[in-house]
DNA sequence: AATGAATGAGCTTTCATTCAT
DNA sequence: CATGAATGAAAGCTCATTCAT
């Protein structure tokens, strides 16, 4: 990668990061792009050289820290043995709200504004993420592909509404009370 | 009532309903107070004598319409016999998904800004909500207030969350074809 | 006086206060008409029957606490005897700045507003305040009306001006310490 | 001087001097900084690139003003040679009047908001003020620094109010008629 | 490619004033 | 006389976007 190609990934990179930092904290609505260019260090007309508008980055970061999470919950699962679907089912969710414990802000960002469409969208673009759809399909092996998504779509959505509920407001209790009954919920589904 | 009390309701809920409608079809974001002011046929001025600001009326607006769906729903509920709790609670349930598929635009509007604080509030205020508080704690007599709390927080969550999916994103498919998981999922929570 | 009559002079005695009250706490250009019938308990209409605007109320305000500081001044230098017109003098005028060093509020409120055209609009309505022409006629019996006027306004400019700076300001020192220096002004003017 | 720069420097003297010339003509309060940009012929948005609002480039037009005055007069001062002290400050004060004189408009915008604390900051901030303070420095070789001080203040105060009454209002009467008088109040002061 | 001064449409909000009750 | 809901002009201020450098 030539010096001029270097620079021009750290500019976006620094926009991109200084617009995380101040959606995570100030919220999307209170955030401007002056305020994004000012935190990035660099100058206001450079922001539409890499980006629309504010929703052009966002849109980056969710599909961006959605993958991240995936990814590193399939990964470390991944280098585990268990000994049955579930297991391996309960050690996958049970990464991502640890994640999204550590990660208030983010899991508030992101929450109201991902989608399964994102997902897929993920699933299509990473493979590593496509290995969720494998550990599925392993445990199913009787029911088609729709009938397992249809599944998966189910706990990823049950997952996180509570996540988003017990961590970020708080209602109606806190994740760790939580989360026995959303593993029994979870373990019912499949 | 006099004749002014009439006209100053009249005049709130002719703001009222220009922001809902605003709203819906246009978007929170995309909504300006002047907007509203315009359809709603009075002064800008007259605005900030009923509502400190625009999300001012959208609180009150989510309140009220959540209200209004819960309220419909153990409405017609009640009118009805069952042979079981959970024949009743899958009616109760279906009435609810057959009122947002029937107003894919409030679902769209309220959903991202509904949460159990805003329904917890709402059986507090009003008493017929209450009564969704009393057919659970009927189906489930052994169990305490808080795991009946629980139960009916998890099954709210996933009905909401999963109706936002399917009838305004239509993903992963569109609502009908995913009533049969969802009541499944619920029949085995409860 | 009737009771009506009796009624309207409380409405205004109440507007005046308030416009009063908050005139020195807020400053006037943060207080509106709208505040000052909230603190008065009175409808907004009523303000209309009895000021203007915000600036009537303030110019009787001023003239009002103008005419009553230099009343209680001279009223209280009267109930004395004096050696000489210098002491009878630097009684009265200290009798002013210990009363404005008692009321900092309302010596700003008034000073960047108060004219000589107040105080002789003052003496005129009021015939007490007239006697400090007496008392400075009888100080100066050589001298002409005209000339014991131009003696007075320097006197009581260079008074008020020192007294805005030093009490409110405390500029370039308080007034306690200036006081010696003004004394000694005054005593070179006579 | 860039041309960039050169065109920055050019649109916030246009914008200082439109201000100004509303401030002095139409009064602070009925001066919109829709009128400022107006006549300065930029748009709205450039007025916040320079300045923070209304008050802010009024403070600077007094600071600024100010300077002038002093500048004008000690810098018309050192040009001549003077017998006494006395002379020499009777000089410079009559420079001062005489600009005011020439200037009411502006003696009328400064006058209510020039304090001891703008006087002294000029000084900090410009040399030729502060030979001011040599020339009184020279004139009392017996008195300290504190004392000094406060025979200025007082000499600028009593000049300034008899300005502002006599010039802007005409009251008690004009200020050549009032001239006499002041200068003999100096004279004793000193 | 990068800059950042300039823009001006358009937003929110205030508030003096009116007038039907 | 008194009320206070309603008005709407006009204020302050923001900010996405452009474009000459």
């Amino acid at each position: 990668m030539s010096k001029i190609q270097k620079n021009k990934k750290e500019k976006e990179s620094s926009l991109y990061a200084a617009a995380y930092d101040l959606f995570t904290t100030k919220g999307i609505h209170n955030t401007a792009i002056s305020d994004i260019v000012k935190k990035a260090g660099v100058a206001k007309g450079t922001f539409y050289l890499y980006f629309k508008d504010k929703y052009d980055v966002l849109d980056k970061i969710i599909l961006d820290k959605s993958t991240e999470i995936l990814s590193l919950a399939i990964n470390k699962t991944n280098l585990k043995q268990f000994l049955s679907f579930e297991e391996k089912l309960f050690y996958f969710i049970n990464c991502i709200i640890e994640y999204l414990k550590e990660n208030k802000l983010l899991l508030k960002l992101i929450y109201k504004n991902l989608s399964w469409g994102v997902i897929k969208k993920a699933c299509k673009d990473y493979k590593e993420i496509n290995e969720i759809f494998y550990m599925f399909e392993e445990g199913f092996k009787d029911l088609d592909r729709e009938e397992v998504e249809k599944i998966l779509f189910m706990i990823i959505e049950i997952t996180g509404s509570v996540c988003y509920s017990c961590i970020v407001l708080n209602e109606p209790t806190d994740i760790d009370e939580m989360k026995p009954i959303l593993f029994e919920t979870i373990k019912k589904i499949i």
